[in-house]
DNA sequence: TATGAATGAGGCTTCATTCAT
DNA sequence: GATGAATGAAGCCTCATTCAT
């Protein structure tokens, strides 16, 4: 991906989540991004594929992520704990691309929608099989696996919804907090202490 | 309100959770409400003043919902507890309406969005109210009520995301999931039974 | 013509004279008067009409207040002063007026102008054989009477478009100022000293 | 200023003089010039905006073609006659140009107002000082100056309104007429014999 | 690779007008 | 005589997209 591309799909997930994806005009993104108009079309056949690429970009993206920061060999308690603490890291510091992944998708037509779908349920599955496996071992409390996978991973998008860079509470204070809740939802016992961030995913250059 | 209003305030419901407020066209109002594009502006002004008669509506009629679930003289354990069944119970009667009041806010100009961040925190705060008196009380556990209060609130408006009428998981199975959930994330102890829906929400007329 | 066409006729002078014809909305006219949008169509079969009725009224009004002021029995001269002195005061006292005879024309279609061309073309004749007499009379000098009757014409309708009625000028002052300027495009002779305003047209009670 | 551009404008000049700028569709306006629409947009802002250009171009042309008829070092009488001739003259080769410069600014809004009424009164000063040097010289006659300068020029903008290219009176006739009726106006001795129209603004080969 | 000019489709909105009451 | 509700036609304008250069 060169230089133009990138700026253009920064621009977009910018503009994208501060007006919406059906609000943004291509021609807003062509003024803010510096690139022509026409040449937008270099690159995305058009505006919809624009969207399910950043939508992928976004999914893969958080796929890499995890796949770095899942301890291997690991109990169903703490593999939770890391998925809960590596997703929420990374949406709060990728907050504008968040919105993207839950409430753009109706503007997908059918077929690029099932594509996502496939892609995020793939995603989703890890952690229900997190939850599964610690059903199994007898340290998670958990009726519905599926459904409950999804309400997590919901908390922990929206967390990118509320929270504030320089507020009162700190990128960590976040990750415990909602540790801690997703502890409490399916734990059999009071939460364990934070794992600490594993180093090689704090510089998490963003490139997409 | 007469019928023509109703009816127009019924079809963009569920235009708008279907496309989205901003892909939904007066036009495919006009044409699935059966009236004419221009009477539409015999009862709005515009656009944008019917969006924001949505999210108004929605969140009075939700406000009224509670008013008459909330039972009075109840431990902070009981009402949060209502609290959760009787949104649940709401969202998943009027599951087109939920999206409203979440995924749409951005259409809304300055001065009405302010309309609407006010009248969604009173709503909010009744909420927060029930967690710091359980905090009081001793039976809750929270750190960050107004933070959680949010948590909890869109939790319970997803509900209507998922839920289908006629799955596997009947109305009420879905209420309890919520309480049980809930009240893990901010109970001291295992979920009490769910106490009875109360007869008179039943019926839950529709008008709006 | 009873209070309500009245008062229509009043409001719609006003808003003509302030934005145009084709500006001026048959809401507006509603609004301003009082009186219900359904309601104007008793009085008039549209906005064509309506306009009609005004530019009509507008010349006949004039005329009639010609007709009160023409001395009988008199010079090229003292008629043309008399013809100078009675438009520009009607004029003037019916500034908002005054546009209609003049700007709006293009808006009416075929057969309307037709019947108002005739009935500007009857009142300018006046004027121009005033002039006529005045070039028999061998008192005024002009080459062309039917062309300068228009210009004057004009140039005393034009009176209406600059007057300020609590401005430097008084409305005598203004009438001099243009009987002055008319004597001298026609005159042979320095300009007479201006008749006094004619005692009975000074109520000059507007019904239109 | 592109051919599409030069099109747009000699299309819409030659709409409003027919049927009035309000009245003017954008659809027509596009239809009659062979250029699309929505290419309008390209080219102005909107349909104000285009008026105004409309104006202001009335108004600049107006002036240079004042700036190379205008005598220099002439008395009053000789550069008022200039003023004349050469107003007529512009206005009788452009005549559907002149209705825009004194019946559609009631299209404008207050700021486009303002604009445009500064460059026509930076327009009438001009005459204005032409009547006061004749004041000063002792050669016009002339109370009001300023207030004839209006009427003056009103009437020269009017010539256009009537005027017909085969009709019996030649081009040069009208100069000659207005010239003298301007000169009776505020002269003091019988009009002067027309000074003949500068060679160079003959051809007047207009391309705004 | 890049772009300025162009455009068909369709957006929201307003208009004058009608009609049942 | 009066009016509230309704509507077809049309207004201005913007959109995503194309294409010749």
């Amino acid at each position: 991906m060169n230089t133009t591309e990138h700026i253009i799909r920064q621009t977009a997930i910018r503009l994208i989540s501060r007006c919406g994806f059906e609000s943004m005009t291509l021609r807003q993104l062509a003024n803010e991004s510096g690139v022509n108009s026409s040449s937008l079309y270099l690159y995305y056949k058009g505006k919809s594929e624009l969207l399910l690429t950043l939508v992928l970009s976004y999914l893969e993206t958080l796929a890499q992520a995890w796949e770095q920061c899942r301890p291997e060999a690991a109990s169903a308690d703490q593999l939770l704990q890391a998925f809960v603490a590596c997703h929420v890291r990374h949406h709060l510091l990728h907050r504008e691309e968040a919105v993207l992944g839950h409430m753009e998708l109706r503007s997908l037509d059918k077929s690029e929608l099932a594509i996502v779908r496939l892609a995020r349920q793939r995603h989703l599955a890890k952690l229900q099989r997190i939850l599964e496996q610690g059903i199994r071992e007898g340290t998670l409390h958990c009726d519905e696996p599926k459904l409950l996978a999804r309400t997590i991973f919901m908390l922990l998008v929206h967390a990118s919804a509320w929270y504030q860079a320089n507020g009162r509470l700190s990128l960590d204070d976040v990750i415990e907090h909602y540790c801690t809740l997703v502890h409490r939802m399916v734990g059999r016992s009071p939460p364990l202490p934070l794992p600490p961030a594993p180093e090689h995913t704090t510089p998490t250059t963003r490139w997409v």
